[in-house]
RNA sequence: GGGCCAUUAGCUCAGCUGGUAGAGCAGCUGACUCUUAAUCAGCGGGUCGGAGGUUCGAAUCCUCCAUGGCUCACCA
């Protein structure tokens, strides 16, 4: 900040002389006794008269957002981590002090002391009698009719969104209220939570390019975990049954208003289930959340208003197809699917495999129509690398995915524990990797030799922690669920 | 990475087919002891995102660059 424009110079100027007057502008001075949410709570319900009565006093401290200035006194609101309220500032009550009060600017950050009493409009209101400076603003607060717009400035300056912009600090309390409801139902359910490395030597349990980086003693290359998934179920060979971790992703892939490159994803893993148990469960689990986040299963999102009341549809991948007219041929004959992939004007490279195209397939006709909550079943093995094969269809897994909005949110399977088979569909990526598919799986040898010393029959899901934040919230991007969205550097 | 759009005062925005920059809020000065978008009078504030170009003249037209938004591709 060197352009010191004339707002930023006046303030200056400020700060100078309340030093010169023996004034700390950055005073530590000031301990609140209260909040403004806590003295509303308070009085609330007493009335204008029992107030001028009863004489009560708070104390209480925040930052000035406006200001209303007539001579003799004041009226002025201050914002704190609660909420606002008003303050009445009077000169026959402040004498001397009430000529540094003219001083005090929108931004600035004050302690005060007064009666609680209600203004002729029945505004709950403190009449001050002390005050202090506790932090002197030296920028001015964005305009306070149409706050700070600009999405630019909101990510690169979240703290000003977050003073200025209500729903926003609203937003973050319910990603805090919604990540603490599901670590209490996972821990009501038996589960412990567990850190794994987010460095990895290998690179697993997900499709995608991961973030590199190098350790220097060990002179390595490292990465940055694209999924837990691999060191969770290494647990479950350990023996713990019921293990989950909730914490950051981080996949160097595109930034859309889907995607960041680091993002929270809760992976859980329960033994001796299968996934239809985890779609009871995920049920279960979605239900409760929003039970105690919003009291309501029934969550406004854009233009829908999405129910979650359990049971919801489970419907078998090939199955979604054919209702939405695909015809069976696409299917059962890959060569078929790919001219009628084309003939509908679907991107689909020549060389793909019929799976991939059939998930081209699913992308374009079912995905984007899956509005209320839909698990979509049994997927091809070859887009599955790690899951349970279906007994009755060894060309099908024991998967789903939770479709909720035309997104996907959870991905959950019966979890592969045949060394043989997981080793064969290792090296099966391999070859996909080196035939240029670089967010194909690398053959990961220590957990293979894992579940040669066998992993109990399991069940897991992964669930996009900032996914389900934007549901509950109603938001249109995931940047308006992460505090500090990645952003290019500022132009200088 | 591709396409489309945006960038003007601290903030929110006007600015026509090119004629030399405006408003509201915020700020400053003054008046006002129940206002809440307070009111009233006056004042200051701009490398028009950056660099080139066309033109007698560019915020406006052209080119390149930067950042952002949406979107497509990749993915969760």
């Amino acid at each position: 900040m060197d352009d010191m424009n004339e707002l930023v110079a006046q303030r200056h100027k400020k700060l100078a002389e309340l030093r010169e007057s023996g004034n700390d502008p950055f005073s530590n001075r000031f301990d609140p006794e209260t909040t403004t949410a806590a003295v509303r709570e308070a009085y609330d319900a007493v009335t204008k008269d029992a107030l001028e009565a009863e004489h009560r006093f708070a104390s209480i401290a925040g930052r000035i957002v406006a200001m209303r200035d007539f001579g003799k006194a004041a009226f002025v609101h201050i914002q704190d981590a609660t909420g606002r309220l008003q303050l009445y500032f009077r000169k026959d009550l402040l004498g001397d002090q009430y000529a540094q009060v003219k001083k005090l600017d929108i931004g600035d950050i004050i302690g005060v002391k007064g009666r609680v009493f209600r203004t002729r409009t029945d505004e709950l209101t403190l009449e001050v009698n002390e005050y202090v400076l506790v932090t002197k603003a030296l920028l001015p607060l964005p305009e306070k009719w149409h706050g700070l717009k600009d999405v630019e400035l909101r990510y690169r300056q979240r703290y000003v969104d977050l003073i200025v912009n209500p729903q926003v600090k609203e937003t973050f309390q319910k990603r805090s209220a919604i990540i603490k409801a599901v670590r209490d139902f996972l821990e009501a359910k038996g589960f412990i939570e567990v850190e794994t490395p987010m460095m990895h030597q290998i690179p697993g349990g997900a499709a995608a390019r991961p973030f590199s980086t190098h350790h220097n003693a060990l002179d390595i290359d490292l990465f940055l975990r694209i999924a837990p998934e691999l060191y969770l179920k290494r647990l479950l060979v350990g023996g713990y049954d019921r293990v989950f971790e909730l914490n950051k992703n981080f996949r160097n892939e595109g930034i859309s208003i889907k995607h960041n490159p680091e993002f929270t994803m809760l992976e859980f893993y329960v033994a001796y289930k299968d996934y239809r148990y985890l779609m009871d469960f995920t049920e279960e689990l979605f239900a409760t959340i929003a039970n105690k986040v919003l009291g309501t299963l029934k969550v406004p999102y854009g233009d829908h208003v999405i129910d979650l009341t359990p049971p919801w549809p489970r419907i078998p991948m090939l199955e979604s197809l054919r209702q939405k007219g695909v015809p069976d041929a696409v299917m059962t004959d890959r060569d078929f699917a790919l001219k009628w992939a084309w003939e509908q004007k679907l991107e689909v490279k020549k060389d793909s495999s019929h799976a991939k195209i059939i998930d081209e397939v699913f992308k374009e006709f079912v995905e984007q129509y899956l509005v209320q909550p839909t698990f979509i079943t049994d997927y091809p093995v070859e887009l599955s690398p790690l899951a349970k094969r279906k007994p009755e269809n060894p060309e099908l897994t024991e998967r789903f995915e939770l479709f909720i909005a035309a997104r996907e949110i959870a991905n959950a399977f019966s979890e592969l524990n045949d060394p043989l088979d997981q080793r064969r569909r290792f090296e099966k990526q391999v070859e996909a990797k080196q035939q240029g598919d670089d967010e194909a799986h690398a053959m990961d040898e220590d957990f293979v030799r894992a579940l040669e010393y066998g992993m109990p029959p399991a069940a897991g899901e992964g669930i996009g922690i900032d996914r389900l934040v934007m549901l509950l919230t109603n938001s249109q991007s995931i940047r308006d669920v992460i505090l500090f969205p990645q952003m290019k550097p500022e132009a200088q």
